[in-house]
RNA sequence: GUCCCCUUCGUCUAGAGGCCUAGGACACCGCCCUUUCACGGCGGUAACAGGGGUUCGACUCCCCUAGGGGACGCCA
């Protein structure tokens, strides 16, 4: 048998990383048996579907390189089929009509509630016989007797007692087709084999058992997964930390790292960290993945990232950082090759977010220095160094970093100073800020020009300061 | 309220009755490396929710309690 999975986003907003992390462990499960992977548009409620929604599902997919063998399928072009389905049990008197008003409905709902009862439908049109013409909805006619047992992959034996399950609604007044009916008669007619989702679909499983039984279909198999919560152990949702995938790619995350972090929440192989897409394909298992829910954890998110912005080959962080440049207004064509300052910058970024800005620098005068880094380092014993730098810088003849190296190490010689007494009033001078890579790859990548006008600027600031004390 | 589910360091987790003096990772705190910031190296603080059983022996099995989550829609 072939293994078919499937991710079923409703397109009612961005493709968070609680849908993330379900998509991704249904599409390691059909990668890892050699099997299909169907994407499927649940997009049955017309009030809250909308089409920038799908689009947005459809780019987070793409970002992180879920590619999908089948799909996008959409509920609301199959509207002929599900009605198909629904007249087929009604025929058979395993669905009704009924026509209870909303009205008696929220009654029976509240008298329930009170007297401490589950609330549910309470049959009243199970027998009755309904004018089609009228308005009503369908419902299914569940048994009321036995139960309900199936092997959750993740869960392990479920079982729920027919009685506390009512007669779900299955189409609406307006004639759509509900949730319950259209997944059921998806996934069966789409073959899939193993139905990999979040657990707040836990309750509805005997349900659409009940309804595949009734369709004399087979079963699939049921994989519920935990939920994610936030950082601080309250549900992700929209409102609350639910981010968007597509914003971890706008803060600077590689897609990558979101993956592997996402793997790592809920399920482990021993103590193993880090996984390319290759060995979460070769070493994920459903029936591993935990039980309990757990808490994004943002901290770890950017270890790993920093991890693969460290990893990655230099070219290929270039051309993802080179977007965020932009943002930054600096064209990274215009100065040194970005390949060059990734490599310089690569140990020292959480994000590419992050690395743009600690490097804005390379292409373009810092505005204002560092009120920190300024009062600590540009002080009137530093102009002597810095006019000394200034001199060598302006007349070396080989610009490489080992010459600037050997020019730092010189006038500290010269000077009979630590090194470090001549290169953080220099690296001031010519970032601005405190911190940047080592001195002579600093030099090498601002260039000469931008490097005698900096220290200018740095011997301005000194002798301002000098009056005003 | 009713039903279903969950419970190991702050967080992600290892743990399949003796291998546990409960391991790893992130974060945090020291120290080392160092011209800055990082990287890296070394070390440290920190957990089996509580109570009963079962057993020669429970983090591991059973029960209860507590806490948390989910479901109970003409939403998905």
């Amino acid at each position: 048998m072939t293994i078919r999975t499937r991710f079923a986003p409703s397109p009612t907003g961005y493709l968070h990383v609680g849908g993330a992390r379900t998509a991704l462990f249904s599409w390691l499960y059909a990668r890892k048996h050699g099997g299909a992977f169907v994407l499927r548009i649940e997009d049955t409620d017309l009030e809250r579907s909308t089409a920038e929604s799908v689009n947005a599902i459809l780019e987070g997919m793409t970002w992180l390189g879920m590619e999908y063998d089948e799909g996008p399928f959409y509920q609301t072009k199959r509207f002929d089929r599900y009605n198909e389905v629904i007249d087929e049990l009604l025929e058979k008197g395993l669905a009704y009509r009924c026509n209870c008003s909303k009205e008696r409905l929220d009654d029976l709902r509240e008298e329930a509630m009170q007297n401490k009862q589950k609330p549910r439908y309470d049959g009243h049109c199970r027998d009755l016989d309904i004018d089609p013409s009228q308005p009503h909805v369908v419902r299914f006619r569940n048994p009321q007797e036995g139960s309900v047992v199936f092997e959750d992959l993740v869960r392990g034996r479920i079982e729920i007692a027919n009685d506390e399950l009512d007669d779900l609604i299955i189409r609406r007044t307006d004639g759509s087709p509900t949730y319950n009916l259209s997944v059921v008669v998806d996934d069966s007619d789409m073959g899939i084999t193993h139905v990999i989702r979040g657990d707040d679909h836990i309750n509805n499983t005997p349900r659409q058992i009940n309804i595949l039984t009734a369709m004399d279909k087979e079963v699939p198999q049921f994989g519920h997964l935990p939920m994610i919560l936030g950082d601080d152990g309250a549900r992700l949702s929209k409102r609350h930390g639910a981010v968007s995938v597509m914003q971890y790619m706008e803060d600077g995350f590689l897609p990558e790292a979101l993956l592997n972090y996402l793997v790592r929440l809920g399920w482990s192989y021993g103590d193993q960290e880090v996984f390319s897409v290759d060995e979460m394909i070769q070493l994920f298992d459903i029936d591993t993945v935990n039980k309990a829910a757990s808490s994004f954890n943002t901290e770890k998110l950017l270890w790993l990232n920093q991890h693969y912005i460290k990893e990655s080959d230099p070219a290929h962080i270039a051309h993802l950082l080179s977007p965020h440049m932009g943002r930054l207004d600096i064209d990274p064509t215009e100065g040194p090759d970005l390949v060059e300052v990734v490599k310089a910058q690569q140990e020292r970024a959480q994000t590419l977010v992050e690395m743009a800005e600690i490097s804005a620098f390379f292409y373009r005068d810092y505005d204002e220095f560092d009120e920190n880094a300024a009062k600590k380092n540009l002080r009137p014993v530093a102009r002597e160094p810095l006019e000394e730098m200034k001199l060598a810088l302006a007349s070396v003849e080989e610009w490489t970093p080992e010459a600037l190296h050997q020019l730092v190490q010189d006038v500290s010689n010269q000077l009979e100073l630590k090194m470090g007494k001549v290169a953080q009033p220099l690296r001031v001078a010519v970032v601005g800020r405190a911190a940047s890579p080592s001195i002579d790859i600093t030099l090498y990548l601002v260039g000469r020009e931008a490097c005698l006008r900096r220290i200018d600027k740095a011997l301005e600031y000194i002798s301002k300061r000098e009056q005003s004390a």
